[in-house]
DNA sequence: CGTATGACGAGCC
DNA sequence: AGGCTCGCCATAC
């Protein structure tokens, strides 16, 4: 059955429900996989305009840094990482070297990302 | 339709 | 390392 190409949304949203507990992935990863490389902003109000059961305060931003927009702000968002088990640091930001998140060849074949 | 805005990023200092 | 500037580009107004 032949199926719409996903719009550039719908790949945002399918890579942060892919993004494990205790990882964290950045904007710009982001945008790369979905096939905008420059796409860093767009990433950034899609997770703003929110989506149902999608676990956005895995997404972070080039420094690891926490989002001031989020839900209940930096704060939230550092919470919200906690209890994903995942430290963050005094100043909001978390380490990348130890959180960071790649999907592996399986899961970009399945979302069928570059 | 021109301007401003922003959950960003790279480069420079 | 951390702060600034500039580029980026869809939306909002």
């Amino acid at each position: 059955m032949k199926v719409d190409a996903p719009t550039f949304r719908e790949r945002v949203h399918a890579i942060a429900r892919a993004i494990p507990r205790g990882r964290v992935i950045t904007y710009g990863q982001i945008a790369l996989l979905a096939g905008r490389p420059r796409g860093g902003r767009e990433v950034g109000w899609i997770a703003h305009a929110g989506g149902a059961g999608i676990p956005w305060q895995r997404v972070v931003n080039r420094s690891g840094g926490v989002a001031r927009g989020f839900s209940g702000g930096r704060e939230g968002h550092s919470r919200a990482l906690r209890r994903d088990g995942i430290r963050v640091g005094p100043e909001g930001r978390v380490d990348l070297k130890r959180y960071l998140w790649w999907p592996d060849a399986r899961i970009r074949k399945r979302l069928r990302l570059s």
